[in-house]
DNA sequence: ATAATTGCAAAAGCTTTGCACGGAA
DNA sequence: TTCCGTGCAAAGCTTTTGCAATTAT
């Protein structure tokens, strides 16, 4: 199943209503990238014009909710997201500014819900941080 | 050796001026903790009435930029300071807010200076989020 | 002496909020 | 019809910047 059809239906489940600008919005975090909330705006303001930040960062808070999305706090800046919730390692280059995603190593995921010194985890992130293969090859630092 | 007297020494070896205000940013980081830049002002600025925010932004920058001074993008709303610059584990808690160092997996550090998939690492963030100890045996939820 | 650093104030970003209108169910 | 969702604008926070005055070396 295609996580579009998997988040509408979550979303009328809930009793949240499926809005054009909803639609959109799930559309677009569908191609990954990993968007921050003003690049989707902008993104989508050239096809809805009218489309405000408030729907955008209330779009992303209802699918926060429902735990289909999920927060990176990886950049200082910005919040960036991802609608895979599967524990995963993240690459910022700090040449590009590229967000990749690498794999997760094996035990990240059964993290989840153990204790470590008496603290329950509920969410795990891994980021690192460098340069990528695209800018060690072409800038040499 | 304090860390205290280490970060004076690099100053000085960098050109770097220390100033009263440098040093009383430095023993407050020294205390753990890891503040918000902001809490570094407000605290500060009980006896230094005169302090500014620009002053502590710009002496956390020079730390960074000596490497002595990790940036912790764990929050959304604002970075957090830790002098402890080699890679560990934090852990956030969701009710009380409380950042809590936790130790590093074997193998963590040995990550800075490879390549992973072609992408040079030079820098390790390992969050974790949920409930601490103590808000899990108080709250219950 | 002199170059770095400070404080202040304004500005820049990201995100949140209040509210009246409009539309999905 | 009934809420939920939307757009707009303003406000809240963190962080950055420009500049004249000050200070460490």
């Amino acid at each position: 199943m295609e996580k579009r059809e998997r988040l509408i239906m979550r979303l009328k489940e809930q009793g949240f209503k499926l809005t054009p600008q909803r639609l959109a919005i799930i559309e677009l975090l569908e191609e990954g990238g990993h968007p921050r909330a003003e690049e989707i705006y902008e993104r989508l303001s050239r096809r809805y014009p009218m489309l405000s930040r408030a729907t955008v960062y209330n779009t992303l808070e209802v699918l926060k909710g429902l735990g289909e999305l999920a927060e990176l706090r990886i950049e200082p800046q910005a919040v960036r997201y991802d609608l895979e919730t599967k524990p995963h390692c993240h690459f910022l280059c700090r040449r590009c500014g590229r967000l990749l995603d690498l794999g997760a190593p094996r035990g990240l995921e059964r993290l989840l819900g153990k204790e470590l010194e008496g603290h329950k985890i509920e969410e795990v992130q891994v980021s690192l941080y460098g340069l990528c293969a695209d800018c060690a090859k072409e800038g040499q630092e």
